[in-house]
DNA sequence: ATATTACTTAAAGCCGACTTTAAGGCAAGA
DNA sequence: TCTTGCCTTAAAGTCGGCTTTAAGTAATAT
């Protein structure tokens, strides 16, 4: 499989792959003999992992250290085990953010509806008051 | 209260404050005589909603917009009201794929975990054939 | 044969969101 | 008076994360 089509299964710009390739947040892809790329499923399943990591916010340098140690490093389960559990844990604090962010706009709104109806009962009052006068 | 207060009560840096003021995203501030930024409670909230917005990972631009509307526009709470809906969708949208991000990484531990316990496994059975051999 | 279309690289460019720098002003304390 | 410590601005600089550009190669269609 070609750059563009593994990019239209990521959805991620094949300028990307490749910029990813060469910052080794996914590993070296297989070449043909020509020297393009050619995807496989491993290939597909890292670009998807890495896109996922950054839509969830992680950082490229935290995603290379993250690939670094499972990728490279032989006898370090702790150190990868204490990575997940980090990680796991700092995305947990900045989801919690966005929920305090999104009950701040959920408040807002129901504020907002709240003075609608009570111009809605204005208007009302105006018409009643129209009618009264015809 | 000075720059240097709003700085630490909002936890927003005071380059920071500035760039926001510049930048409409909170208002103008209020100047003593000599010129320097006097900051009130309103002043405060404004930056602490900014900042809460820009944690939650709203963009500038947007709450550039969002703020123009609520502060400069007379009669466009139809648009107000879409604004803040819209923005509460978008923010849901990026927690969830959050939540994705954080389910992956549960899996990949609790997946940990059980390799973990299988290579201590190992471990007791090569140790009890080694005493075996003694 | 040549045009099209896809690929390749290295390097430069871009954008958002600040942050830092340079040059100076004001007010209080030693 | 002068040093300390705060403030001010405009402009330049930085950084992360791509994206674009330029120049070239290779396979396929006409």
């Amino acid at each position: 499989m070609n750059i563009k089509e593994a990019s239209q299964i990521t959805g991620v710009p094949a300028s990307t792959i490749r910029y990813y390739e060469k910052e080794h947040i996914i590993p070296a892809v297989d070449r043909n003999n020509s020297g393009v790329r050619d995807f496989d499923d491993h290939a597909i399943r890292r670009i998807s992992f890495a896109k996922k990591m950054r839509d969830a916010g992680m950082e490229i340098s935290t995603l290379k250290q993250y690939i670094n140690l499972f990728d490279n490093v032989e006898n370090s389960e702790d150190e990868q085990l204490a990575l997940l559990v980090e990680q796991k844990r700092l995305m947990e604090a900045k989801r919690d953010k966005m929920q305090d962010a999104i009950d701040h706009l959920a408040h807002k709104i129901e504020n907002f509806d709240t003075h609608m109806l009570k111009i809605e009962d204005e208007l009302r009052t105006m018409k009643a008051n129209k009618k009264e006068r015809l």
